[in-house]
DNA sequence: GTCTATACGAGGATAGAC
DNA sequence: GTCTATCCTCGTATAGAC
């Protein structure tokens, strides 16, 4: 027995609606996250600035878990098309470089959720999130790809152990560096932006 | 009119239960504010840790934000006490590393607060509290001092404005990858500060 | 100045009508 | 699947006895 009420045509315009309200409430999240973090934000705030009932929200997300996770994973794909994307001509370095550059800008536009620190409760949750964990492992794959192939050219001091690399990378995405330096209002975001690259690879002391 | 009923020997013995229940407080907070922060830190749990009733707490200190303040204050003299005992042989850069080193070293022991990132509820009550912002002006003051030396004398680069070796410094203290790292098990403290202490100042590609 | 008990607000989540 | 109204837990802070 097919259903008779619903023409296709229609049932594609309400999932496309469904759709669009979706992407609003991760636009929202994906700020409040970056603003505040996942523990102070608050889903009467979520509601409120994307113009819907609490209720409502819970219909879309199971949980404030839930919510969190679908948009650090939506963030995780963003990263994999920006490294998609990044020309072929580039070395390893400057690959790493880029993918620093990306989201450190992204993190002054107040766009980059806070990446998860061992401090908050959204930890275990993203842990036991599948399509999280398979972004993060892709994209942690690439990362070690060009680490490994920085290293073996001296483009990368062959000494550090290549997590280290690995989490630094990480790290500078939400370093309070950022944070500091646009508050005090002397750079733009440009500015900031270069020198938190430069000096997370080539360090504070600078070329000899 | 001279108080009869208390002797003065008294006195200062209750005194100095006072002062050791105080410190008791303020040795767990440092340790709650280090594993949680702030924001996830409850008032029950200090009282349960200190082994105390939550009313007690309150006498000590007014609100959760005063005694946070209190932590982070002694925090920041023992900073100072640091710097203070620091060699007289040391060049500025040597000095500053030994701060950093300081610091990534308390942090991995679990002792080291959470510097106030922007995102915290505390930032505003800290600027508030005089002792602090006292505390943390001098530090900055010395801290100014030898960034000057060091790039007078070419051990820093001098492309760098300072604030940017500054709030490096600081939030270098606080680095995730520290714990990434730990959590990893491969290294013990010592190999984990040495690796942050060294790409915080030759950065990730090394010396050419 | 320590305790037990409680007031009070905030925030995550749900009920039930439409 | 959107709303209003409500539940319930947790956390800060205080009252009041000893």
């Amino acid at each position: 027995m097919l259903p008779t009420e619903i023409p296709s045509k229609k049932h594609s315009f309400k999932q496309q609606q469904l759709q669009f309200r979706e992407t609003a409430i991760l636009d929202t999240v994906n700020q409040l996250l970056s603003q505040k973090g996942f523990d102070l934000m608050t889903m009467d705030e979520v509601a409120a600035n994307v113009g819907i009932a609490k209720a409502s929200l819970y219909k879309h997300f199971a949980s404030k878990e839930a919510l969190a996770a679908a948009c650090m994973t939506r963030l995780l794909e963003r990263a994999l098309d920006t490294v998609h994307d990044l020309p072929d001509t580039n070395s390893a370095v400057e690959n790493l470089r880029a993918v620093v550059r990306w989201a450190v800008s992204t993190h002054l536009q107040g766009t980059m959720p806070l990446l998860p620190s061992t401090r908050s409760t959204i930890q275990s949750a993203l842990q036991n999130h599948a399509p999280y964990m398979q972004a993060l492992g892709k994209l942690i794959e690439q990362f070690a790809k060009w680490i490994h192939e920085a290293q073996s050219k001296g483009e990368l001091s062959v000494t550090l152990p290549s997590e280290v690399v690995l989490y630094t990378l990480f790290a500078r995405s939400c370093d309070p560096v950022a944070d500091f330096l646009k508050q005090g209002g002397a750079f733009t975001d440009h500015e900031i932006t270069e020198l938190i690259v430069e000096t997370t690879f080539q360090g504070m002391v600078g070329q000899a």
